[in-house]
DNA sequence: TTGACTCAATTACATTTGTAAGTCATCATC
DNA sequence: GATGATGACTTACAAATGTAATTGAGTCAA
């Protein structure tokens, strides 16, 4: 397969409706797309088109509808995109990007308790190496 | 002044060079590039006259050479960037990303001290409200 | 059986982005 | 004072992106 090329803006929003959907028609994800954003069906047929085309989805048809399905896992689009932000942000370095989330974001108490949890198992579980 | 429009990927790699050197001519931007990064020397002057363009930077000139300098501040723009990513990716959810990272990226047992500590002060700063 | 719809497929088109070439002025040097 | 480097400024141009109109076929209800 052809190395992806990276998701645009739109795309991505596309994206993450047929993962949450577990594999849609144009319908359903156009309806699907939150109130505000006012994009033409045929906008939307041509988002799934391109991401099809780019090999992030399949497509299979029912009856004469198209449904696509996520083909490259949502993880993998999801790491690949951080990584590149982090990249461009912060010269690759992802503890300015902790820095910046944890003094510039709001967390609930309990988002804290959880976090706290998260670093716990992480050295509890850094025995590798 | 017109709402900023985002930067593109170019731009942000050069904004964050014209950042660390805190203003700078053409010829030091493009001497700053990292090794690999073949791009020529106008197509350096095309990014920074956007950026400038864009209302990013300020160009003053020091005799016939512009001098570019941050005029939206580092931390703003990685503030907006930062918004928009988690809103593409997580549905504007924070804490879906810091699991992403902890979970995908690597930290040193410093790292985590670190992390620990800003957590800490965020309890006891959460006073307000 | 004729609209009204729905959908697939194709085509369109302006804007943005990544990248650079061309032109003209200036400066330093030979 | 011709020549080479430097830089500003202008222009270029293909690809990617955001967005939609058009066309044509199939389906359903009246």
């Amino acid at each position: 397969m052809p190395p992806r090329t990276g998701l645009s803006k739109a795309e991505l929003e596309i994206a993450r409706i047929v993962w949450q959907l577990k594999g849609a028609s144009v319908r359903q994800v156009f309806e699907s797309l939150p109130s505000g954003r006012d994009i033409d069906f045929s906008t939307v047929q041509t988002y799934l088109r391109r991401l099809e085309e780019k090999g992030y989805l399949n497509v299979r048809l029912d009856g004469r509808n198209r449904v696509y399905s996520p083909k490259v896992k949502p993880q993998t689009v999801i790491r690949e995109t951080v990584s590149e932000m982090v990249d461009l942000l912060f010269g690759g370095e992802t503890m300015p990007l902790m820095k910046h989330l944890v003094e510039e974001r709001q967390f609930s108490s309990n988002d804290i308790h959880q976090l706290r949890e998260l670093l716990d198992r992480l050295e509890a579980g850094s025995d590798e190496q």
